[in-house]
DNA sequence: CGTTACTATGAATCGCGGC
DNA sequence: GGCCGCGATTCATAGTAAC
């Protein structure tokens, strides 16, 4: 990247002020960060004139007061101001009013990428739909290693959600369909991708704390614009934060615009774009892993009736026997717990692997068999 | 279930139409069908009468024949560009019309699930929020077996989402963190399910071919209803179709109500649910929060001797200890009072589950064990 | 130097009941 | 409604310290 050029509001404000509206620059700021507004800063761009949009806009989280870790620690908070917003209706028109600029400086073929959680995610959806966006597919980010629920009060929020959307109904938009079955093991790429969050080394720090609350992890927009984009496409990116879309969008040679607000954010992802960054192998293993290795609970076979709550389980030799329950437990003279802790108490030691522990009674067979025998089948069904 | 009760919509229009509304029936029609346009059979229910509302609305926004507008009249087939938005916003209006209906019969611990994909989710997700419902997750239900995208021109859509909803912020929801921690082998349930399609013999056929276009696996509904519903709470499905809500409702003992305007459809809901078999007591224990289980003080455990007086108590690492006494309070170096206010002490910290920081040495496994443990077993021995 | 143990932390809408 | 006390609650990583 050059010289972060910084479009000065006044500047495009005083010039455009006789007509109303800012001067148009037809000369692309490409590899530049335009510190403004965002929707500022898109108005100074031509119509059709980026192949694709990322986005990560506030999620206006509505977050209520303190939240403490089992051990006592505080749990570090998006408490920013940017993502404050007095009402969905608030919410709404600010989605509203960089969507429709986004859309007007996409080329006829480009597409736009938003992430967004269930905070704020429907109100960009529903929004985009009625711009006359047309839906492609919503991709789950499955995190890795989400933050748990400390509390025990919900699901673990363990996803984020982004919207593909082209322009509109028609459009011929750029999907790389053999780059990503060639990424998945020769498998077609699905709608939901297992990416660790953003971390260790990645995590971009200033005087030892995060520089951005919210920065996002580069296998994420590396899948992305391998898949929506061509090499020398121009990528632009309304909140930049600390660049992740600039710094691979330079790695994989694609041109990359920036609209940020703040200095300290146009700070970090300056220095961090202008740093070569070579693709450690590492890196690129995560980047380029297909799904995780399929784990099943024991739980899984319950559900789906494999093995039906009620069920008697026995041990090898029938001297202990537990009653399958609706949750995955299984109660029994010892108590009752999951089928580890259970085959443990039931000979008293520590540990036991309730898998190969206990045993059904197969009806095909009419013999008895593992636990980890239905589970090989379970698996055999679902993940072939 | 009993005989299906089909509340005729024309007696119903007909009683109300002198006030303007149809009659409200306060015998809750359970385990029964009610054959009419789930907003009209909504408004015959009173309010705050159910506990939980499972919906998986339609969303082919372009088949407008399928869809009927709140006032009942039938949408004009559309699949012109212009009237894109007339096509939202009729969904949208059908949309807010049940969803009101269903927030209006919820009690006001109860909540709701829909399920959809990003054609409709969006709509319906911006909808109950600017109802006023409170979203508690969004789920993923990843499918392990997807239909492939043929065509080569998309991700492979793997999945579809669904929103959990409390009736307003300040709600006091069922969720029982403890039956779906054992369900996922004692690690908390996250926000996205890997459940298979509904396929083999759990898919429903009428002369060979599937009697349903869209039927949920059971699985789904099991970990729904497991999660977030009580036994003998009331559950509601707007748009009942093969009934699969019913069908797990009936077997993990909860009552049921159904919406469903096709008697095709209903033929089939009710015979599947006649031959579902509800599981028995045993099988439908389920590990309890502590939170919700009869409350234990540590005195009664010293009480019934289950741990006498004098033993002593130790943390993990045996560097704290503490005496307990014969009125349930513990004492050691940092004074005496409860077990929480002492583990607190213990450790310089505010606050403390005393119930997990303490342990006592078991003689049977020969091991030191928290003394929650010999709740468990307490509960265990008292339950019900 | 290798292995183990401990600590830190991440887009989070994270009690409840009695007075 | 506010305040206060009881008591329930965490997973995967990475980095650092201890052994």
């Amino acid at each position: 990247m050059g010289v972060v050029t910084k479009i000065k509001p006044s500047t495009a404000l005083k010039a455009g002020a006789k007509k109303g509206k800012a001067p148009i620059i037809h000369d692309l700021p490409l590899g530049q960060i335009i510190k403004d507004d965002c929707i500022n800063a898109m108005k100074q761009l031509p119509d059709a004139c980026v192949d694709m949009v990322f986005a990560d806009p506030p999620y206006n989280l509505q977050l209520g007061g303190d939240l403490l870790r089992p051990d006592g620690s505080q749990v570090d908070a998006v408490d920013d101001d940017w993502d404050k917003f007095d009402t969905f209706a608030t919410y709404d028109r600010f989605t509203e009013a960089w969507l429709a600029e986004a859309r007007r400086i996409l080329k006829p073929g480009g597409s736009l990428w938003v992430i967004g959680s269930y905070h704020n995610i429907f109100r960009v959806g529903s929004t985009l739909q009625d711009l006359g966006y047309w839906i492609l597919n919503d991709i789950v980010w499955r995190k890795s290693n989400p933050m748990p629920n400390f509390r025990g009060t919900r699901f673990t929020n363990a996803h984020e959600t982004l919207i593909w959307a082209a322009k509109d109904e028609k459009a011929k938009y750029t999907f790389n369909y053999r780059a990503m079955k060639t990424l998945n093991d020769e498998l077609q790429m699905r709608s939901d991708w297992t990416i660790p969050i953003c971390s260790g080394q990645e995590r971009l720090k200033r005087n030892g704390v995060k520089a951005h609350p919210t920065q996002k992890p580069e296998a994420l927009l590396y899948r992305i614009l391998l898949a929506t984009t061509n090499k020398g496409d121009v990528v632009l990116d309304p909140f930049f934060g600390t660049g992740t879309t600039g710094a691979v969008a330079k790695r994989l040679g694609r041109e990359w615009i920036g609209c940020e607000r703040e200095q300290k954010y146009i700070d970090v992802a300056t220095q961090r774009i202008e740093e070569a960054l070579p693709l450690d192998e590492s890196a690129l293993k995560t980047m380029q892993s297909p799904r995780s290795a399929p784990r099943v609970a024991f739980g899984q076979l319950v559900e789906t009736e494999m093995l039906k709550a009620g069920t008697k389980l026995f041990d090898k030799k029938r001297k202990n026997q537990v009653l399958v329950r609706a949750d995955g437990s299984v109660e029994g003279e010892h108590g009752n717990g999951s089928i580890h802790k259970m085959g443990a108490a039931a000979q008293g030691q520590s540990s036991c692997n309730g898998w190969t522990y206990w045993h059904y009674d197969d009806e095909q067979t009419k013999s008895m068999k593992p636990i980890d025998h239905m589970r090989q089948n379970y698996l055999l069904a679902n993940e072939a």
